[in-house]
RNA sequence: CGGGGUGUAGCAUAAUGGUAGUGUACACGGUUUGGGACCGUGCGGCCGGAGUUCGAUUCUCCGCUCCCCGACCA
């Protein structure tokens, strides 16, 4: 893509009305737009980056065997009425309007009840089971207050996962398959040496729920953790948990500031049986279904990320989710020649499905190197004048800081694979 | 929702009871060209309502907004 041709402009200060690194950064390097406190646009390079996170996500959802759907935003209110959680006094996020035509609506700030109640048209024999489903949704919850950037949001995407069960055995089977899966996300997202499987709150239905928190400075959770056994409890239950059974000591555990990037609970039998999701099992019986759900939230990934390996020049992306690999900064483009020569190497790397952002803005080389600090691609090639004369283009790893001289056969053989 | 703060141009900021200055961005001209260059010219602004006042961007009140702390957080 051409930088001259993309829609995208940077900023060199940090607008005043965001305190968060995230936020700061995201829409100072031209990533997202605040419409309102805890809603943001989604700029092109942002998309890119939501695409490649969701597609991640995705790829592992399908190894775990589930499938995709796309759920409405509009519910009922009378599906929600019947698990007694209409009433804003239990869900204080709500988002209800009227209808015109009478009655009223809730916008979603979850799929369970609708799902749930969906399934019943897809399951009525042991037969059916197990089964499950999952989507990429935008979720509306209207927070008392919005926080943190795009950490807490008012509207916000998340993968949310419904899985429905025979049996206790079937459904243990998946919730561990599920939290397999979801470790693979974290490791390919990036931050898999950072993201814990967490001992927390399980609400009404069990005692514990699995949060996947990573440790991020600017994170909301505070999780006791002990890196070398891999074990971490969320400071919300760590009086609730046997720490004898789960093999470490008070001393071990360390309070750790993380942000929760996934969720799974199990509902056991309860919810199911409040939707009226039965099934019929080979003694005959009409029993309810075992159901788990399952969250990963997509754009807060996007800032945790952005946290996590953010330096002081700008935001520094894993190669998994950068917007594009490669950052082609051109220089001294006015001569022809040199034009020419970059807009070569520019055809060269797209041809072999090597993705480049290509600077070819008329702008000088400060200007130049400063946005492409600040928007992060993991490698940035710079071609130039000097680099025509002695044949090389210079390559410099994000990350490290590395710098290579190499010859456009170099180049190709390093990025093409 | 409780507490604290905030609101001036696309963005960042300054001053002021007498209608507002600077940087940046943008447009034009010129000089520049490996780490956000320089000169000149130009465009563009006081959150909303009420009150006080001869006069309010400035003071008072109300509302809204955004940020932070807390509470909340399947």
């Amino acid at each position: 893509m051409r930088q001259t041709k993309f829609f995208t402009k940077t900023q060199k200060e940090a607008p005043a009305d965001e305190q968060a690194k995230n936020a700061q950064l995201l829409i100072r390097a031209g990533y997202i737009h605040k419409e309102m406190a805890g809603a943001y646009q989604l700029l092109p390079l942002g998309l890119i980056v939501i695409q490649k996170i969701k597609q991640i996500v995705r790829e592992e959802m399908t190894v775990l065997g589930t499938n995709e759907l796309l759920a409405t935003n509009l519910q009922r209110k009378e599906l929600w009425e019947r698990t007694a959680r209409w009433d804003d006094k239990v869900v204080d996020v709500w988002f209800k309007s009227e209808l015109k035509a009478g009655g009223e609506v809730g916008l979603a700030w979850s799929h369970e009840e609708p799902i749930a109640d969906m399934m019943k048209n897809h399951i009525s024999s042991y037969k059916d089971l197990p089964t499950a489903v999952y989507q990429f949704q935008n979720k509306l919850r209207n927070e008392l207050r919005a926080k943190s950037g795009i950490m807490r949001g008012r509207e916000f995407i998340m993968k949310d996962a419904y899985s429905f069960s025979a049996t206790e055995e079937q459904h243990e089977a998946f919730y561990e398959a599920s939290k397999v899966a979801y470790s693979k996300c974290f490791e390919r997202l990036g931050i898999g040496d950072d993201t814990y499987v967490t001992f927390a709150a399980g609400g009404a239905f069990t005692e514990f729920s699995h949060e996947f928190q990573t440790v991020c400075e600017s994170g909301e959770d505070v999780t006791y953790l002990c890196k070398e056994k891999g074990i971490a409890i969320n400071e919300e239950v760590l009086k609730k948990a046997d720490l004898e059974e789960l093999g470490v000591t008070r001393d071990e555990l360390v309070a750790t500031k993380t942000a929760e990037v996934g969720n799974i609970f199990n509902f056991g039998r309860q919810k199911a049986e409040e939707v009226g999701l039965f099934f019929k099992d080979k003694e005959c019986e009409r029993v309810p279904v075992w159901m788990g759900s399952y969250g990963i939230g997509i754009t807060r990934l996007m800032g945790v990320i952005v946290e996590k390996f953010a330096d002081d020049k700008g935001i520094v992306w894993p190669e998994s989710v950068a917007p594009y690999k490669v950052h082609l900064v051109g220089l001294n483009l006015e001569d022809d020649e040199i034009r020419d020569w970059v807009d070569g190497i520019y055809s060269a790397l797209t041809k072999r499905g090597v993705s480049v952002l290509f600077d070819d803005r008329d702008a000088r080389p400060g200007e130049k190197f400063a946005d492409s600090d600040l928007i992060g691609l993991p490698y940035r090639i710079v071609a130039s004048r000097k680099g025509k004369e002695s044949g090389a283009f210079e390559v410099v790893t994000r990350a490290t800081g590395e710098v290579r001289s190499l010859t456009e056969e170099e180049v190709l053989a390093d990025f093409v694979k």
